[in-house]
DNA sequence: AACATAAACGGACTACAGTCCGCTTCTATT
DNA sequence: AATAGAAGCGGACTGTAGTCCGTTTATGTT
């Protein structure tokens, strides 16, 4: 990690205070400012450290993102692997969007920031290569499916559908099961 | 429309000063002091216009967006009334991708702004209505899919593919209509 | 322990979206 | 034509993300 022990320090209880505010307010109502005054640090050393708003959010995903690459790597199946393609599919689309129903704000802040901060992220990237191993197991093309399965996991749009539209997280999670099996038929 | 003249001249004015403006430096590169600057107007006259950026973009929009409204409603099929379900909607996908490829800066400034100003826009309901119908004529549940598709033609999606990834339009064409037609058949 | 130096810090500063409200201009009415 | 009141205007002001750079501090070296 970094080699001096006060950024370290000073990572850790940034994320630790943006944590907590998130939680008590609401990601969108805490500022960058308040988040460096209540962590007692710089505003400067939120950027040294996270580089802006989306990276530390990205950061704050991390823990979780991590969690569910996990499972698809080494996890039981259907969502670890062992389980035919179609099945491991329906088991990350229901994985995901339990993440989305736990962290929207966090992952809506992460896409927020200047053009695409979130495709460009490590995580999506693994979410993008899982999908497209089990297209070419599945035999379907690999090259866009993925990335359009994905668009249907975006995070305003799930937020769209759950506060605007009113829909339930088990309907939406069928619906996009529904569409990404149609492809991997 | 507006009840004074003026009001409508500098709307007017407003809109052929960004269209200008945003085609010779990118929509991104102009700042709304400058526009209002530009067009010889107070800021205070945009945003009684137009209500915020995504409102301008949107305004902006307004004319290609009722142009393919128009071809969904009265052009000739596939686009327009009278092919199969399925081949309108094929038809509907390239139309889109087609006002994607020619207005994705405009599209994208209409989504940043505060959570989920585009869903809530007149065009995007006429999107989702008119792949609802289509699929209730086809048999299809209507709730939630036309939005999953409509989630993957996505302005930062579509710009990431295309500038990111590099993908030409026809292939993303192609694989949001096999997306759409896996959910049709 | 003292030092050199690179890493990290912090807060003043910039740029920008969006608000607010006192002032101006249009227009319907007489 | 004069007038009153509503509609609209404009630019100073606020809040916030992100940058910049002079100052401080941790750490490896002697």
């Amino acid at each position: 990690m970094s080699s001096r022990a006060d950024a370290r320090r000073n990572r850790q209880r940034l994320l630790e205070t943006a944590t907590r505010l998130f939680a008590e307010r609401g990601a969108a109502n805490v500022s960058m400012d308040e988040l460096a005054a209540a962590a007692g640090v710089g505003k400067g050393t939120i950027y040294r450290s996270f580089g802006d708003r989306a990276g530390l959010a990205l950061a704050l995903l991390d823990e979780s993102e991590r969690e569910l690459q996990e499972g698809l790597i080494r996890g039981e199946p259907p969502l670890g692997p062992g389980a035919p393609p179609p099945e491991r599919v329906g088991a990350f689309v229901r994985a995901y969007v339990a993440l989305l129903e736990e962290h929207v704000d966090l992952i809506v802040e992460s896409q927020t920031a200047s053009a695409g901060a979130r495709y460009r992220s490590g995580a999506h990237g693994a979410w993008r290569d899982h999908l497209a191993l089990l297209a070419r197991t599945g035999g379907v093309d690999d090259s866009l499916l993925p990335d359009l399965i994905l668009g249907t996991l975006d995070g305003s749009l799930y937020r769209h559908l759950r506060e605007n539209r009113g829909f339930p997280p088990d309907l939406i999670a069928d619906a996009v099961e529904l569409v990404a099996l149609g492809v991997f038929r």
